[in-house]
DNA sequence: CGCCAAGGTGACGTTAAGGTAAACCGTGAC
DNA sequence: GTCACGGTTTACCTTAACGTCACCTTGGCG
């Protein structure tokens, strides 16, 4: 069950509800990427926190840096406004970073098949040793 | 021009050869992957080594790390005689690592896929803003 | 009052594969 | 002699994203 929008979460359960250490939620913090309130000394995490945390794993998910989501995140909680702007340098960082995981794609791929070959010849070596120490 | 089999090659030369760095070299002797003669001080790199170089950007290419290529080396000058047990470790390990290299692109295909639909998102909104910018 | 669990802070450690800097050596040329 | 060049060693630095530890605080409960 999803906690109700204005509900305010300790970190364990923030923790629980994303599947990260607290250490995570700390270390996010001091790079500025959350800024839970406080009571006391104690975070509270708010239902905008919760918005930016699930942003944050999504662009991880992308293989963004977390200074790249930083600054998308800043960009977008500094000046509420700019929509049009926002969105579309999101979108072109999107795309920039799309194209980068498809020439990653494609070394991989690259690297499979040579791996594959080698493999190939690996097999056949294989079977010429094994066929010939059963031919003594 | 490759070098003849009995050439002796300086750092230099052999940095030349396969665009490193002489730190690169250095470090893989630190971490006993080469093994250079020396003629005083310096190193020298027989055919033997250029082969193991060779190999070991091979290996890199395919993801392995120095360490896992230092002991498939290893394991092949080590006891030079049990060819068959060998190449078969060997491709035990290269299949091994196949399937994370398989897992990894899969992973990777997911995440360009998420990426494209948040995108088609993206351009869709960005196309009615524009829109609705115009229509003023 | 005493105690525990949950929370906090600060500081240092980890990992991989080198980069970078400082200081030294040997030798061939001039 | 000394200059430059190519080489050597040692040692510390880098990056990312946390993990781990030691040591406080604080609130609640019996």
């Amino acid at each position: 069950m999803s906690p109700a929008r204005e509900d305010l979460l300790s970190i364990r359960q923030m923790c629980a509800l994303f599947d990260v250490t607290p250490r995570t939620l700390r270390f996010y913090e001091a790079k500025e990427l959350l800024a839970p309130l406080r009571r006391g000394t104690a975070r509270l995490y708010g239902y905008r926190d919760r918005a930016r945390l699930k942003l944050i794993l999504r662009g991880k998910r992308f293989g963004f840096s977390l200074e790249d989501i930083r600054q998308l995140l800043d960009m977008y909680d500094r000046n509420p406004g700019q929509q049009e702007a926002q969105l579309a340098r999101t979108y072109a960082l999107a795309a920039e970073r799309l194209a980068q995981m498809e020439r990653q794609r494609a070394e991989l791929d690259e690297a499979i098949a040579e791996l594959k070959a080698e493999m190939d010849w690996g097999a056949t070596a294989l079977a010429a040793l094994r066929s010939a120490a059963a031919a003594e």
